[in-house]
RNA sequence: GCGCCCGUAGCUCAACCGGAUAGAGCAUCGGCCUUCUAAGCCGAGGGUUGCAGGUUCGAGUCCUGCCGGGCGCGCCA
């Protein structure tokens, strides 16, 4: 219909030209928007205050002499001239009806579309160091980047989705050796548990699976295992000294079973955060290994070289620096060490020239906002590959601030002391957690109360709408239990009853639905379709209290069944984007 | 100190490429169940969009400078 608009003030204003009666018009862009008051109509154009100046006319007197220039349009019921210039359209009951019939014809592929057609896009999300169980904050990067994929999947594109597992690095060995220390305390070694380790009881729980399935194989005497370890900080060392001392000795003594114990803590930990996630309804195309790029040949060692063929790649005090610099950093970076390690930096703009290998139109990255800072140096690496920035997209999600009435959570991975994702989706459940997430822009930091959240009370929008669209299927049920039938071809032949100003207001609301849908897939926004569902709702309960449904009139009831059927529909369709359930009751 | 994000009603948040009278929910107050689910609906009060300039027909939105909050600035991952 905005294209139908728009192609009429096009012909006027090409009419107009060609009189004589405005000069030569360069550069028009037509726009045309959803009417926000229904006073104003249903569409809007400020065509004429937008073209003002170079036509030299004042705003309403371009618009009269477009107005008066429009053909007739069976659609169009109706146009005016508001405001400082504003051309509204009305459009007829009859094109506002329509709708019902395409959303009942399309079903659950209303609002689809395919503008993504043949294109490939990957999201990378969570991707959460696999060092303990995921918590609250990765939650919401989970809801968000998983629907952000839905929604991309919507609109035609073939969608992947990746976790980046940082299976590499000292944050593994000190896991690996922390299950370690567990390990031998079950076994009945005596020892002061290292204060830098992993506390949390997921880390007991893996050592005991390591007895069950290796008995005392990997048993050392415990002073043996400390003899040379520093101090700890408890007895006035340094902890990181210890924790190094300790990592150390566990490769000396456990030797080639050392990478027995590492693999044992790395899929007990994945294993724990795969069925985290499937059980929040996120499944993965690909669990991309930090390690699988170290594997000869190593593409880490491949990117360098690419690097350094490139010229930005300096040696300075034994290390390898990359000049990001040259490509809007705000300092170099290290990207192999002087004692020959390469940094994670390393490992990351090789993964991302992986990336690109892979072939993708786009690609998301989903981060936590502390990881900002991180933005410019990666773009600066895909400049300095000579590869194209602009197909790679990094969006921030901002934390996630716990509350337990007005008490402040505190979380760290280290101390154990955290709230899990597992524990908010059992206190909370797992529509109103992916919804709670996707509520607000994930720029904006969040509060959550948990007691506020699990008290499943109507503060709760997810119940909201799910509620309407359980009245739905209620009205259905009552029309069955009364031995009556909905004949949707009588009430698709009679939608032109539905003249209400409720029912009108609930057209219009699944018009804008596909709209929505392809603004919140384009712009990596899910928060406008949770708000555009929660309006929807409004739009039903209110049309639902105002009018019965289940009247004598079987023409009337029957238009009034292919409306609500079609809201139902639409609500079904947007809740199963955002990976929440649309229960028949409630 | 430098960089990124944010600042909108008492609270939590919306506001489509800059558009018309800045909107919802919660909370407060007042109504609606003999009628399809009251997890609902109707109504009322509540605003100098942090502050000050600028850009233009028009600014919560764009630009500049302040103020306030969060986060990040390692040859860690």
């Amino acid at each position: 219909m905005k294209q139908r608009i728009s192609d009429l003030i096009d012909q006027a204003l090409q009419q107009l030209v060609a009189q004589e009666k405005l000069p030569p018009l360069a550069n028009i862009q037509i726009r045309v928007d959803a009417a926000r008051d229904n006073a104003h109509g249903d569409y809007a154009s400020n065509i004429a205050l937008s073209l003002a100046k170079q036509a030299q006319r004042k705003p309403r007197e371009l618009a009269e002499l477009i107005c008066a220039e429009l053909r007739q349009s069976s659609e169009i019921d109706k146009v005016e001239i508001a405001g400082p210039g504003f051309i509204n359209f009305f459009v007829s009951a009859g094109s506002t009806s329509a709708i019902v019939r395409q959303v009942l014809t399309e079903q659950e592929n209303f609002g689809r579309s395919s503008v993504g057609a043949g294109k490939k896009v990957q999201v990378e999300f969570v991707s959460a160091n696999p060092t303990g169980p995921l918590h609250v904050g990765h939650g919401r990067g989970a809801a968000y980047g998983d629907t952000v994929a839905a929604l991309l999947a919507a609109v035609g594109y073939n969608v992947e989705r990746e976790y980046y597992v940082n299976d590499a690095g000292r944050q593994m060995d000190i896991l690996a050796t922390s299950v370690w220390l567990r390990y031998l305390q079950a076994c009945g070694e005596q020892l002061a548990f290292s204060s830098n380790a992993y506390q949390g009881d997921y880390v007991r729980a893996i050592a005991a699976q390591l007895v069950s399935d290796h008995g005392e194989q990997f048993r050392v005497n415990a002073q043996q295992v400390f003899a040379k370890v520093p101090a700890d900080a408890a007895q006035g060392g340094d902890k990181e000294k210890h924790i190094d001392g300790l990592i150390t000795a566990a490769k000396d003594h456990l030797k080639e079973h050392y990478a027995m114990v590492f693999n044992a803590a790395l899929n007990g930990i994945l294993n724990d955060i795969r069925t985290d996630l499937q059980e929040f309804g996120v499944t993965y195309n690909t669990w991309f290994s930090e390690r699988s790029l170290t594997t000869a040949p190593s593409q880490i060692d491949q990117t360098i070289e690419r690097l350094q063929a490139n010229g930005v790649i300096e040696t300075d005090n034994g290390a390898l620096w990359f000049r990001s610099t040259r490509f809007g950093d705000d300092k170099d970076r290290v990207v192999v060490r002087d004692n020959g390690q390469h940094t994670y930096f390393a490992a990351d703009i090789a993964y991302h020239l992986n990336k690109y290998q892979r072939g993708y139109d786009k690609i998301i990255n989903v981060w936590g906002s502390d990881h900002h800072g991180y933005i410019a140096r990666v773009y600066a690496a895909i400049k300095a590959l000579g590869l194209e920035p602009d197909t790679l997209s990094i969006k921030l999600v901002q934390f996630v601030h716990l509350y337990r009435g007005d008490q402040q959570m505190q979380m760290s991975t280290r101390s154990g002391e955290f709230v899990t994702l597992r524990e908010l989706r059992e206190e909370v459940g797992r529509d109103a957690t992916r919804f709670f997430y996707l509520m607000r822009r994930c720029e904006q930091s969040t509060d959550f109360d948990l007691d506020l959240a699990k008290s499943q009370s109507k503060d709760n929008p997810v119940y909201y709408v799910q509620y309407a669209h359980a009245r739905v299927c209620s009205v259905f049920k009552k029309l069955e239990q009364a031995g009556q039938r909905w004949d949707s071809t009588r009430g698709l032949g009679n939608l032109d009853m539905l003249t209400e100003e409720h029912e009108q207001n609930l057209m219009r609301k699944l018009t804008a639905y596909p709209e929505t849908l392809g603004k919140a897939a384009h712009n990596y926004e899910p928060h406008l379709l949770t708000t555009y569902l929660r309006e929807l709702a409004a739009d039903f309960h209110t049309y639902y209290n105002a009018h019965k449904m289940l009247i004598e009139d079987a023409n009337l009831r029957d238009a009034r069944l292919s409306l609500s059927s079609a809201a139902r529909q639409v609500i079904a369709n947007g809740l199963h984007l955002l990976g929440v359930s649309a229960p028949e009751s409630m």
